[in-house]
DNA sequence: GTATCTGCAAAACTTTTGCAGTACC
DNA sequence: GGTACTGCAAAAGTTTTGCAGATAC
């Protein structure tokens, strides 16, 4: 469940990608944290606290574009707010998401496969159920 | 599968809140148009379009929501464009939306029971599932 | 009369883009 | 050396907010 810097770093040089200072910070920052809900707000800000790194925002956000285009990376919407970034490689979780408090709940990908097959039964899309949550209540403000 | 706008405005009356000229425009257009996506833009463009109706772009957000405060309207996300309204009243039912080509399919609720009922036992969740569209790729996008 | 609603203008918030300069390979 | 990347600044796009004035009841 842990993940190196170098290991995301490596992906990048073998696809032809230039390994920069920017980039290094910003994978630093998402193996640490891994397993986060990282923003790109949260990462940024992450970057910006460590005295020897820095990149702009645009950078940020073109480097997030470049992991995810390499495959290492995806995001998730969970909710209004900003996207969520994720490595690749963990598990295919859905995530639910209350609407009244916020509060999110994940569950595993692999149990949806029957809805899964029903709505590629019905509609012809392959379904990716992980980029948006799901919204509804908490069991606290279920009440 | 037809309402009149003055529906909407008892609905309106009958909550205490008060039947304006903007709230009679946006009301108007909802029930002419219903069972379209209609995002709040295309409300706005609309009441524009009537020589006789104008209003603010705050104030037909203002009163889409409080249209939906009084359970008559919901919003959905299809994607990472502009949230669409449709009646509350509209049978619920779950967008896919095609990430590449953002073609849209609906599937009704109805049929993702054990999914609901799943997720409500694994997380205590009372779940919404038409709130965010699912992605995935459309039958001509997946090849 | 008074609480509610509206218009206007500006801002909030996330993300994208154009462009000139810098750094990686 | 040449291409890819970066920083800066500005803009795009949707939605929200503050406030003074207007309007429905």
């Amino acid at each position: 469940m842990h993940i190196a810097p170098e290991t995301l770093l490596d992906a990048l040089r073998s696809q032809d990608l230039r390994v920069t200072k920017a980039r290094r910070a910003v994978c630093a920052i998402i193996a640490q944290r891994h397993g986060e809900h990282l923003t790109a707000a949260n990462i940024l800000a992450a970057v910006d606290a460590d005295p020897e790194a820095r990149a702009d925002q645009s950078t940020v956000y073109r480097t997030l574009d470049a992991l995810e285009a390499a495959g290492l990376l995806a995001h998730s919407h969970l909710g209004h707010g900003p996207a969520v970034y994720h490595l690749a490689s963990e598990a295919a979780h859905q995530h639910v998401v209350c609407s009244r408090c916020g509060a999110t709940a994940a569950v595993p990908a692999g149990g949806l496969s029957e809805w899964l097959d029903d709505l590629r039964a019905r509609t012809g899309f392959e379904v990716d159920p992980t980029h948006f949550a799901v919204t509804g209540l908490c069991p606290d403000c279920a009440d």
